[in-house]
DNA sequence: GCCAACGTTGGC
DNA sequence: GCCAACGTTGGC
């Protein structure tokens, strides 16, 4: 079966891909949307690949990519009383909310930006850019991939 | 900091 | 089930 590619969002104060390229692998996490949670746990297969997303960041755009790592595993920050992403409709046989594990791959030499990716006549039909889009994990074409990578070596 | 867009909550 | 109020996301 062919490789499924997505796009994750992260905010580089809290997460960014030079947290990632020093960490190797890191459980993707906190995700509170049901259709992005749909997305880790279901969507993504081992072995898809990830763009890396810096957002609420300057610049904002694509600044790497990560491969998906084993299946989705319940997000252990739903079961933390206090901690801001707790759940409380959550239980160990019924979690809520999902996690993945993804393996930093490659930091691009500079971040392809959102402003470059909306110039782009190839992306304008990507789900990042649809207006009014605030899913944090979201499907990505082969063909977009691609081309995002053939940008950020331009 | 502003604000548009959208999701969630909760009263009824 | 409707919908107003509120909270969050995220670009600028």
């Amino acid at each position: 079966m062919a490789k499924g590619h997505w796009l994750v969002k992260t905010e580089p104060e809290v997460y960014s891909i030079e947290d990632l390229q020093r960490d190797g692998t890191t459980v993707w996490d906190r995700v509170r949307n049901h259709q992005a949670k749909l997305s880790l746990r279901e969507g993504m297969k081992p072995g898809d690949l990830a763009l890396i997303y810096h957002s609420n960041a300057d610049p904002t755009g694509v600044v790497g990519t990560a491969t998906v790592v084993g299946e989705a595993m319940p997000d252990e920050t739903q079961f933390r009383k206090g901690d801001e992403a707790f759940e409380p409709r959550a239980t160990r046989t019924n979690p809520v909310w999902w996690a993945r594990t993804l393996r930093f791959e490659r930091r691009f030499k500079a971040c392809v930006e959102l402003g470059s990716l909306r110039a782009e006549p190839a992306l304008a039909e990507m789900k990042l850019l649809a207006r009014g889009n605030r899913l944090s994990v979201l499907p990505v074409t082969a063909a977009e991939f691609e081309r995002i990578l053939r940008m950020a070596k331009a």
